[in-house]
DNA sequence: GCTCCGATTATCT
DNA sequence: GATAATCGGAGCG
């Protein structure tokens, strides 16, 4: 269908710049099985332009999904411990993320609850990205992965919800770079700069 | 090989 | 607000 495009088309929404395209997520639809969550906090991460991404030095055998087409599922290991779950962003051959900050679940309390705990405080479930793929069961093996279709998916919000920006969480490189996009008024991570972060811009 | 260091989190003061 | 825990990658020689 030509003309306009569709906005519930997750590769063609995440096409462009990713500094651009990566607050169109926010208010869309993470589903895993029977978890059903709503995205609220977003970070962008480009190529060699942007010193904090994995991509800046090129590809790697990690970063490799940064560098296909958008839409699919970038994770990697953080601090030994932590999966961390991204969105390939820009057309195939550029590389590009948007980092999943947080979400709040829709769906699927009681699984979630068996994953992060029956103590964890509300706002705690799915605030940060590492406790983000722990409530929502995604592992490295999910690394590659199509988000348009099958158990893991992601849906684009039918229109932007309004949001708001700042520098990245925790980056030492490109500190002040406003490429952290999250929904107001929702539960998402407090600013931390990197120690010693680097002046830039 | 070998070293350095996080796109983090829990826990402490 | 500050810091330890923890280990796979990336960078370098």
């Amino acid at each position: 269908m030509p003309g306009s495009p569709d906005p519930t088309d997750l590769a063609a929404t995440l096409a462009g710049p990713v500094a651009e395209v990566a607050p169109r997520l926010l208010g869309g639809v993470l589903r895993h099985g029977d978890v059903v969550a709503r995205v609220v906090e977003v970070e962008a991460y480009a190529g060699a332009d942007d010193p904090a991404s994995h991509a800046h030095r090129g590809p790697t055998p990690r970063n490799g999904v940064m560098f296909g087409p958008p839409g699919r599922l970038y994770c990697y290991l953080s601090h030994g411990i932590h999966v961390c779950a991204n969105v390939s962003a820009e057309a195939d051959g550029v590389p590009a993320a948007v980092l999943l900050r947080a979400v709040t679940v829709v769906e699927g309390d009681r699984i979630v609850r068996e994953r992060r705990g029956s103590r964890v405080a509300v706002r705690d479930l799915a605030r940060g990205p590492g406790r983000l793929t722990e409530a929502l069961g995604i592992g490295l093996g999910h690394d590659g992965q199509d988000l348009a279709h099958g158990l893991l998916t992601l849906a684009p919000a039918p229109a932007q919800v309004a949001f708001e920006a700042g520098p990245r969480i925790g980056v030492r490189r490109a500190a002040d770079r406003p490429w952290r996009f999250w929904v107001p008024g929702t539960p998402v991570s407090s600013y931390r700069r990197h120690r010693g972060a680097d002046q830039e811009w």
